[in-house]
DNA sequence: ATTGACCTTAGAGTTGACTCTAAGCTTATA
DNA sequence: TATAAGCTTAGAGTCAACTCTAAGGTCAAT
């Protein structure tokens, strides 16, 4: 079990914004020490890190929260709700891939210009 | 040429939104009408584009700005800071692509789980 | 036993990126 | 010619996502 700045050194967080996060139900410590301390299980960590990874994308909280329900509480969801979703985000992943691929281009001529230039 | 809420429809963007980023030095409108109007050319137009493309991606507006003074201006730039600053920002945009296939894989998962499931 | 590095909460403050408002000028349409 | 839709500026307001502060409790090491 680690410690909320133990978790944040490893997934690259501030303890500060693990609370932020908490306090909007995105991630929670499963235990707490006697004395109130925040303890963080695998399953923690991991929540933690779909969190981080979600966030790096550009998905809001709200998004997040969302598929984290989905994620984890898949019964609470009709199937048709859990398709709808998340077909969804998919089409927003796959239109920020297409986007990325074009600024690969766009970036990668700016480095050849140059570096053949010389 | 085209008047800012034509600009606006075309890209996708509020008239707002392009006077904001005007302000902040990334859009430009290369004439004015006699009542000044702003009008874009079709040059204004693609650099318009290659903004919102930035921003989808997830870029501040301080990156976008950074790299369209390469772009358009890449004399006043040594090849060694053009070189710098561009494989910075291709490492951010491979690293986001590494994060948008994992969110692909998860996505997908919960999408076949569902489906499967029925 | 005290120092320093951690933890707790509640709540205030900051930042980036819009988003809107007000007051007034322009242009196309009835 | 008047009415509406669209343009101008300066500046205020909003919102999401942090980020920090204050006041105090905990814990390991000197």
């Amino acid at each position: 079990m680690l410690k909320i700045s133990e978790l944040a050194g490893r997934i690259g967080l501030s303890a500060h914004t693990i609370r932020f996060y908490e306090k909007h139900g995105l991630i929670e410590a499963s235990q707490r020490s006697e004395s109130g301390y925040r303890l963080y299980s695998a399953a923690d960590i991991n929540r933690a890190e779909f969190v981080k990874t979600a966030r790096n994308i550009g998905f809001s909280l709200e998004d997040i929260a969302q598929l984290l329900s989905i994620r984890l509480d898949r019964s609470s969801h009709s199937c048709q709700e859990v398709t709808d979703i998340t077909r969804n985000k998919l089409h927003e992943v796959n239109r920020k891939m297409a986007e990325l691929k074009a600024m690969q281009k766009v970036l990668s001529r700016l480095l050849d210009n140059c570096n053949g230039g010389l």
